[in-house]
DNA sequence: GGCGGATTGTTATGTTGTATCATCGCCGGC
DNA sequence: GCCGGCGATGATACAACATAACAATCCGCC
């Protein structure tokens, strides 16, 4: 596997994240016997569309185009089950699903989101995930969940 | 001032937490000549009345029982105003509004809460805010705002 | 008096997310 | 063969969260 921490700031050959993403979600889910289903494929394909967090109902728009029968329930439950498998993340301060680019490595979820571009970054800092479990130990706080977005300008749209 | 940095999960004097949040308000806007009106003072009352965070439309309900005239945009004015004076938070993962008890002094919102009692816990941790900037800057991306927002149990509830 | 800005009133609508029960397809036991 | 269970999907309805747009009011100030 090539380095897959590419600059999602940067022009990059797109279609191969999307084939990666999907050939690393269906490798995982058949290591874990889990169904990869086509209505999840998709919609972990439009997920994957762009570097941007993508709303519920416009990952339904899109669905739809294919699959009339879809409904805000069909999404939900395909988001949620690719969120449990940790293939997507949810960024929950836009109400918005993202592409994970490190599904099937243990991780914890921190991410750089452009006000101008809209792309969403997701990056992995072992000191900061070390800074977030000594405060949660310092007030005696047993973690579950971490949920770490800063907002603010990419160094393109900044510069 | 006493030490305003409580233990939220243990018992304590709340109504004395509701007085100084009150206060500190009152004086706030003062100094900065923006008005606490009625409604405004209120929301922020109901918002303060636990230390867990509340629905907007929780706040509408029990701003309704002494103001027939409340409507959503009612309270989410009121929302926005407190936020951008600084004197509640938004809890991006639970969509719901807490008080800050940090009101006035220049901090980062970091949170503890808990899935049991549903109380969360405003920390003020430097190391982990520093970590954050540091993260972000090796990215070269530019913070305007930094959600953090851990979820699990609080000592009280695990212990 | 009346202008202008801030606040609130009022109605309607947009956006995000769930509950509930029915149906379908598959697979393993009998 | 068939039937029982289970995971996935279909289908309808609704709950929860948030904003748009315009009218009315209040109040200080010229």
């Amino acid at each position: 596997m090539t380095d897959r921490h590419i600059d999602v700031h940067k022009a990059h050959d797109h279609e191969a994240c999307i084939d990666t993403a999907l050939a690393r979600a269906r490798a995982l889910c058949d290591d874990r016997d889990v169904q990869l289903t086509p209505i999840r494929e998709k919609v972990l394909a439009i997920v994957w569309k762009s570097h941007k967090p993508v709303g519920a109902y416009q990952v339904l728009d899109e669905l739809s185009r294919s699959h009339k029968a879809a409904r805000p329930p069909t999404v939900y439950r395909a988001l949620d089950f690719l969120i449990a498998e940790g293939l997507i993340h949810k960024i929950e301060s836009l109400n918005a699903y993202l592409g994970c680019g490190e599904a099937g490595v243990a991780h914890t979820s921190q991410f750089l989101i452009c006000r101008v571009c809209g792309t969403a970054e997701e990056i992995v800092d072992p000191k900061l995930d070390q800074a977030l479990d000594a405060a949660a130990k310092r007030a005696r706080f047993t973690v579950e969940r971490k949920v770490v977005e800063i907002a603010g300008l990419c160094g393109r749209c900044a510069g």
